[in-house]
DNA sequence: ATGTTTTCTTAAGATAGCTTAAGATAATTG
DNA sequence: CAATTATCTTAAGCTATCTTAAGAAAACAT
């Protein structure tokens, strides 16, 4: 059923009574997306957290003159948003995109408050959600600060194999902060 | 007294009762610290996640060839630690060093483990601490992507104009990932 | 299938940001 | 306060990465 990746992902870290599960669930909102369906727009309200019930989404920002930078991939089983506008209910920064056809549960930032007064446990599952992207982006940024555009990619392959087999390497170029065109070049180094 | 800062900040999102309050700062240590020294040094494991009661702190990287990459500034009323290897318990990627002399109240990961099982509130004190930390550093990286360093600079003096006057170059420089030269490059232009 | 569009590769020329080095200021130490 | 050490600035030459462009390969659409 629609439910059983999203129950496992909170059994990860907190369990339920059936009724505090039943209610969570009724938050939820199910929906379908095509490949290159746009699930939020830069600049409009961001209104929903979304959890990857299965394929891929990519949030990206673009900037003048059409530069994309891809801020993060979220593969089935995890969660995205732009977590900023998401919380302060303001235009989104970014934009999120399916990288291929998916099907997400998605989460109104009303319902998540109610959530968190009604089922406190949800305080914790949420607080250890956060710690983990909160350590990512902070990786991310020793990474990208500290280590050339080839190291970056090789650790990108190894720590999501499945990613790589999915986008375009304009996409991964964009989330390493390098052109398709350089990208190429590391990989055609890389093949010698 | 050494405890109005970290009780004020406890309060801008959780109210607590005065034996949960107790329980709380018994569990804190106080740390002071002159300029320079460093309180977690790279490699070590990290113990404790920092509350800067008074001062400044600067938590940075060193890789090969002595390249400092300024990973974060944690200014009076901040939270810091290596958050992965505080959680982890594990060697640490990055340093820790007084900027100027400050005073610390710090939390062992076990007593932070009891105070999350002793006192729910503080799961939601630190989901909104993580919260935080996790937008910021998401912002960052969008920024790093998108922006040439010159706006970077601009935006960083805007954002944190104390940590500018306390700071050197240097330290502002590596943390917006470019060198102290080309700092002062940028500096001179908007002089003119 | 065939044509159309997007992606990937390659390569040449351009540039942002780096390196080195040296002098000028400022901060620290004895 | 003189001496030492660290920081900041300036400038020249250098390198990693970017831009542009054009052909090849793959993906998509009719």
């Amino acid at each position: 059923m629609v439910y059983s990746n999203i129950l496992k992902n909170l059994h990860k870290h907190i369990s339920l009574t059936q009724e505090e599960e039943e209610y969570f669930l009724s938050l939820l909102k199910y929906q379908e997306v095509s490949k290159k369906d746009v699930v939020l727009h830069q600049g409009e309200v961001c209104k929903h957290l979304y959890f990857v019930n299965s394929g891929l989404l990519r949030a990206f920002f673009t900037g003048q003159e059409t530069k994309e930078a891809t801020i993060m991939f979220a593969m089935e089983d995890w969660w995205i948003t732009d977590m900023h506008c998401f919380l302060q209910q303001s235009a989104a920064m970014v934009s999120i995109q399916a990288v291929e056809a998916s099907t997400l549960l998605k989460l109104s930032k009303h319902d998540l408050d109610s959530l968190y007064s009604t089922v406190p446990a949800f305080e914790r599952f949420f607080r250890i959600l956060m710690q983990n992207a909160y350590v990512r982006e902070q990786v991310r940024v020793l990474e990208n600060l500290s280590l050339p555009a080839e190291v970056r990619y090789t650790n990108f392959m190894k720590k999501y194999p499945q990613i790589v087999q999915q986008v375009t390497q304009k996409q991964i170029a964009s989330y390493l902060g390098i052109t398709p065109e350089f990208l190429s070049a590391i990989r055609a180094t890389k093949r010698l």
